[in-house]
DNA sequence: TCCATCAAAGTGGTTTGACCAAAAATTTAT
DNA sequence: ATAAATTTTTGGTCAAACCACTTTGATGGA
């Protein structure tokens, strides 16, 4: 009975206690009422400062429910103007990755993506960009003469993160951070990263400086197949290290 | 190919409009931060007192954000705690936050992501998908041609979601997922979907049948082209729009 | 009468500062 | 060394303001 339909962490149904976030207690009976269609989509609920008063509890507990109701696309807060119902059948899918790509598969989508996005960006970086590219590559370079690898990666990130974001495309962006952030996340990707930091003296200099030199041409096809060429080959180290 | 002279109404990371909701942007920047994997799961946050101090904002707006965070997922709020990181990697985050990509973007990159899924695919796609392509074909036809052009889509989004699980790249399939999903949760998309809808019949039911022919003939080339045609087409009704 | 304009009211957004209860860290007593 | 008592830290809640924006409605001229 008891639906809790926000974040029910509860597994026991009938807690005698209930949440004891007055502001979730709050979310939860106005999500009821949204799921029972006593409040339909559409219909503006009372102002904070009534809800606060009905409920005998401060707005701010108010305000924080209704964030949580927000969040949970329930419900569409308009400034000045005020709450409204925006659905009553929350099922929407789920788009959570369940089962995480493999080092391969991140490559080859890196391979995709990062070409593309190589190519876009020599046609929309701006100067300063390539400015810090070229920071960021002097920066790689010395670093790995010192024989800091480690310290290099950060640069060889912060590098194709800078031309990611030079394509003016956010969803371009968000991709390429995601598949960074997988393969820092997955064990397996890190074994490999960790293995072959052990093999080559750090990120690849050569490659780098091919891709800022077609990015500073604004030569597309060249980037493209520069930065193709230069993830092939991590690829390859990758393959090579799974076949032992 | 590469089509670049999409303009780019690109809302970049750099200049978002600053959403007049201040916890919406703590929210974002702390959302960024786990993405990123600066914010690693299982670590705690500042308390929330230090996190207001940090940002410069009130304790009560930091509060809403990490409110906005929990609901999302993204991190667990333990009361006489703190605030702990639960998962990182997830593209899921970046809807529920704000800085959602514009529906230009968001066809832009389906242009590139798509086009090179749809190589893959040709090369990697089974007998039974491509039945089950074909399948879906069929009851496209078969609802355009009842004027039922919203459920046709539905069968237009399985098309695709298809192809993207045929190049056996779970990060491919995750990526392409998500961008519909973005487009689907986007105001200013469906606004654009719905006028498309009345204008024409429904999904490009030629398009469709070109790509599905060069993958059934394992014509890799042949289907990275149909298939960027195809959403280049799309992309040029919504530029059409734009223009009014 | 109509309607553009502007003032007032309403609404969410944010700040400040205070107090509480529970968890965590520290000290004290055994 | 262990256990208990105490202090500190942390999130949870309340309160009273003020702001910016939207909505409403009254005003006044055409």
């Amino acid at each position: 009975m008891n639906d809790n339909t926000l974040l029910s962490l509860a597994s026991s149904r009938q807690a005698p206690v209930p949440n004891s976030r007055l502001y979730l207690q709050i979310a939860d009976k106005l999500a009821q009422q949204i799921n029972a269609g006593e409040l339909k989509p559409g219909m503006r609920l009372p102002a904070e400062r009534d809800l606060a008063q009905q409920y005998d509890v401060s707005r701010q507990t108010v305000r924080e429910a209704l964030i949580a109701l927000e969040v949970s696309g329930l419900v569409d807060i308009r400034p000045g103007s005020g709450v409204y119902v925006l659905q009553e059948a929350n099922l929407k899918s789920s788009i959570l990755v369940e089962n995480a790509p493999g080092p391969l598969e991140i490559m080859e989508a890196r391979l995709l993506l990062e070409g593309d996005a190589a190519a876009l960006a020599a046609e929309r970086i701006s100067n300063e960009e390539l400015l810090k590219l070229k920071a960021y590559l002097n920066q790689m370079i010395s670093l790995v003469q010192q024989q800091r690898s480690a310290e290099a990666e950060t640069f060889d990130g912060k590098f194709h993160q800078l031309i990611a974001s030079a394509t003016r495309n956010s969803a371009l962006q968000s991709m390429i951070e995601w598949l960074w952030a997988l393969r820092e996340s997955s064990e397996l990707s890190q074994l490999f990263a960790e293995k072959i930091r052990r093999q080559v003296a750090g990120p690849n200099i050569e490659a780098h400086e091919k891709i800022y030199l077609c990015l500073s041409r604004r030569d597309a096809a060249g980037a493209k197949a520069a930065m193709q060429s230069h993830i092939a080959q991590v690829t390859e180290a990758y393959v090579l290290l799974i076949g032992e």
